[in-house]
DNA sequence: ACACTACGATAGTAATACTATTATATTTGC
DNA sequence: GCAAATATAATAGTATTACTATCGTAGTGT
């Protein structure tokens, strides 16, 4: 990636967090071990304190932060959302052809993650791992419409609105912008997922056959053919 | 639902249960309160002593059908899917043209659930917004490969599996058949979750909208002409 | 030197997710 | 109709989780 992304920090919603985890050391090490031990761990099984003996800091000092580990989930979900999110719009803001500026921006979202280091702390490729894992697990949730009304899932949601958007401009006519958009976010999620865990239930083997696979859906299902 | 269904029973995968609720009135009960638990309070907040109130009996004697509530939840969905699948082979077997075989199919993935009466101590319209809310939550877990090398999903794909089947046989060009019948699976629950918490990030509003917006999305990929 | 904040250490609570044991009720087999 | 087998209920107990609250201290800013 390049520097200007190194050097912008992206807006969480504040009241995920009870403090910024990106104003000191401490903050800082709660966000990068807390990506590799619920990696590790799964979400189930992580808590605070095992957090706390990784970093060799307390658990309490860690309840500073968040109130509880599905608050640093949804803090970790945002700024993922919000990485892509850059990504997408960096990538695709220069491209005049419609077609193509959608095409570009299927191949951001379904695209394997690599290593990215313009957020020293964080490993983007362990994080995509956990948003594969457990995104869901942050809405499916009892709490869900309220922590919705909180703003909690304004990123995610303004990228489906771009992506929508995208699909519009491509196809005018199309009467499901919006929930193609969904489907491409978390059905890319959920091959990757099948590709590691249910091989049988998906053709995407390859490192781009995701990216192949929505960009057929996609460009069919609005009536384009997709000739490069 | 007709009376053929029902008489049967569904198969669900032995090592799924301590003891078969199916073989009991207690087991009938902590399936048919189980599910109205699960809904009421989410999976997260319910407890096997919670059910136990519920139904008037000891926690200990709900730990003899279920080692826990995550194998109650697999039970619940390989139920489910089974009740699916059954459907699906009813209502699609008798039809000859592939393409209204299929359209068929992915109407009786897709659609609502309303109320059937066939098994009494199951209400499969509150099981269907189980699935909604909390399926994924019974793959999205450490433990997923030891479990599917176990059996526990297999009426899953075997379901996943036939969709794919006649997906193929629509357009055996088609390159992503299983991709398509996953996407499908997964992306409707999605669409009726969306509906109900994130309207904003859906079209599909009205009772047949999903069914409309998936029959046009294959139909689309497979480069055929829905014409009803 | 003082205030202020951050962090660590310790203690404590209610609930969860069980396991084990024993007692009682119900079913069934003869 | 009674004994044996089985199912369920009741109770107790454990380790862990998910916190909250308090206190002491180290470092920082003025």
């Amino acid at each position: 990636m390049d520097r200007l992304l190194r050097s912008i920090k992206l807006e969480i919603n504040e009241k995920i967090y009870k403090k910024d985890p990106q104003s000191s050391e401490l903050g800082k090490k709660i966000i990068e071990h807390g990506i590799l031990l619920i990696h590790q761990l799964g979400f189930e099984d992580f808590t605070f304190k095992k957090l706390g003996v990784q970093i060799g800091s307390n658990e309490s000092s860690i309840y500073r932060y968040f109130e509880n580990k599905h608050k640093l989930l949804l803090y970790l979900t945002s700024w993922y959302w919000g990485w892509l999110e850059y990504q997408l719009v960096f990538s695709t803001n220069s491209i005049q052809d419609k077609n193509q500026k959608l095409k570009k921006a299927i191949e951001i979202i379904t695209r394997e993650i690599e290593e990215d280091s313009s957020f020293s702390y964080i490993n983007e490729v362990i994080l995509n791992k956990i948003i594969i894992n457990e995104y869901s697990k942050s809405y499916l949730t009892k709490e869900v419409d309220k922590e919705n009304k909180e703003g909690y899932f304004i990123i995610y949601k303004r990228l489906a609105d771009r992506l929508s958007e995208m699909i519009s401009l491509v196809n005018p006519e199309y009467p499901f912008p919006t929930s193609l958009a969904s489907t491409l976010l978390e059905g890319s999620l959920h091959q990757y997922f099948l590709r590691d865990h249910f091989t049988s239930l998906t053709e995407c083997k390859e490192s781009n056959s995701v990216t192949l696979y929505f960009t057929d859906l996609v460009f069919n299902s609005l009536n384009i053919k997709n000739n490069g």
